[in-house]
DNA sequence: TAATACGTTTAATACGAATTAAACGAAAAA
DNA sequence: TTTTTCGTTTAATTCGTATTAAACGTATTA
């Protein structure tokens, strides 16, 4: 085996490790790859590049590559005489992170905060109509009461994301380089 | 519209946003719905009741059941006099939050962590190597630097981890009530 | 025991999303 | 202009997973 391939073997197992389990960001194993691929290029590529790299279509490299844009993992880049589109990776671990919490989970939470709230105040009308059933009346203010817990929780959920778009958050867990660490 | 029938329909749309909003937990809408039909149930549930109120098989419910048990959502519950397994929901929305890091991201963290560490060790007995190219070795070099970035991230992420099972986040982002909000 | 009532597993199906080939439109080059 | 080179979109296909029917194993009941 020689030394080209070693690297390229050495590489290959935390690309595994990690496009596996990018489906926590909500991507394919296969977006997975092709982030690390731009991961692990020293010069920003373009589609066709990608495409041949991969082994896969310009229409997935095109797709891809939006999802990934879309998630703030990678960006375009620029380089003078070339008119291909070209895209470097957004190699931050931490706002990656953020980002992510930012666009996917603020949005759910919004969504269902909404989807809530409406209904609560459905449950409110229906409780305060006399001619309501007593025993509707009763599973209503229960759903209320329950449903006012998860808002708390959305609201809680919300300022935890405000803490990672401000970075607030690294004064409570900080980024500490670990020198002193095991050898 | 009877009274019933107006409970429902306003059930009806949280069940839906949060279903689709599952996603974020790596479950399908349906199993979003059935940990719904857990939430809005006023007494525990037997997998019969669940294939009758969604409509689908009771392979499924014990599918569902299951994955939702391994992230700590439902909980079997006891009833004297009942044979069949019972479950309820776990409607702690702060703990069904810190329950999902603990397993899936500290999972992926853990993982990732080994492969980079495998490799970092690999490409160090690389550039060591005085057989190594020149080329390889800087390359090498570079993918060290950059991989150490990660691990030091990981790291961080699991002090947030940490946090988040400890509840000591609270401390940072505290659940306040939001009593004096607009009305 | 035997018979029934569970829950789970397995194998087959059905459904949806990922992937691609081909068509398309836009921009640059000639 | 016309032609070529891009990237994207669309429609078709492929692939994987969700779902189910049926078989299975186990526990309870009689």
């Amino acid at each position: 085996m020689d030394h080209n391939e070693a690297l390229e073997q050495s590489r290959a197992r935390v690309i595994e490790a990690i496009s596996q389990n990018m489906d926590l960001y909500g991507v394919t194993p296969s977006i997975g790859r092709l982030y690390c691929l731009l991961f692990f290029a020293d010069k920003p590529l373009t589609l066709d590049e990608m495409k041949e790299q991969l082994g896969m279509s310009k229409a997935s490299m095109s797709l891809g590559v939006r999802t990934l844009l879309d998630l703030n993992m990678v960006e375009k880049a620029w380089r003078k005489g070339v008119r291909k589109d070209l895209y470097v990776v957004n190699d931050d671990p931490y706002q990656r992170f953020f980002d992510y919490f930012s666009t996917k989970w603020r949005g759910a939470a919004t969504m269902n905060t909404n989807a809530i709230e409406t209904t609560i105040h459905e449950l409110q009308v229906l409780t305060e109509n006399p001619e309501t059933p007593e025993e509707v009346r009763e599973r209503a203010q229960v759903d209320i009461k329950n449903l006012e817990n998860w808002l708390e929780y959305y609201d809680w959920l919300n300022r935890l994301i405000d803490s990672f778009e401000s970075k607030e958050i690294l004064e409570f867990i900080p980024i500490h380089k670990n020198k002193e660490q095991e050898e």
